[in-house]
DNA sequence: CCGCGCCTTCACAGGCCCTTCACAGGTCAT
DNA sequence: ATGACCTGTGAAGGGCCTGTGAAGGCGCGG
């Protein structure tokens, strides 16, 4: 079975990426990302219920050393959030830690019931 | 194969540190800390089930020597107890030695039953 | 040439942190 | 019991960090 680097896939709660389709899955549903930000939500997914610093996070996305002063990493994550928001309401993936980074790990909103609105 | 320093896993009770990733878990759920409170921390795990001194504690989380009247590391000590309190009911883990510092131990609250809930 | 999406950079606002106070409760020796 | 010292705790002030909406440029397809 496999486990070629082409069959990566990484699964956070109903969040499923596919960095070698450059495909994101929100309960099975693709999601609409640019390059960019398809990126990020990779080099986050990589590492999972883990902090990843902001220099870390640009590194991984942009390929180049983060300048002092630039906010490209908080506008991205930003974009990220309303769009996973959007594709999976009741769920917080993305955490911030301040001083430290962000983390993407499956975590239900706060006082969020279990789909008590659906059906 | 990895027993690399990054691999660094401090446990004490239900408690997991891990300085290498700025992240301690609560029942494997992680806290929220800021720089400073993970600092005091980490510096209090390193040395746990030992007494560690106020000057001791403030030099391994500021890096500077504590200045006679500065009460910041009894703040820090008080906002981690919350934060550890809050995320881990029923264990008592900074332990106070008055006149020596302070202590990180496993320890059950006094009179506390497993099954806070019930009934 | 025009419209559209994407990336980058701003500017402003809000929130979180660190430090320092002030005061209360405790402890201990006298 | 009383005074000196130690620790617990809540709050205030400023500063730094992050959230957010929008503008300007570019490239591409129509």
């Amino acid at each position: 079975m496999e486990a070629m680097p082409e069959s990566e896939v990484l699964t956070v709660g109903p969040l499923e990426v596919r960095p070698a389709e450059d495909l994101a899955l929100a309960h099975g549903r693709p999601l609409v990302l640019s390059v960019r930000e398809h990126a990020v939500l990779v080099g986050l997914a990589r590492r999972a219920d883990r902090i990843v610093s902001r220099e870390e996070l640009y590194s991984l996305a942009w390929h180049r050393d983060l300048r002092p002063g630039d906010r490209s990493v908080d506008v991205y994550v930003h974009r990220l959030r309303s769009k996973l928001e959007a594709a999976l309401p009741g769920w917080n993936l993305i955490h911030t830690h301040v001083g430290f980074g962000y983390r993407l790990s499956a975590e239900r909103s706060h006082g969020f019931h279990t789909d008590a609105t659906a059906r």
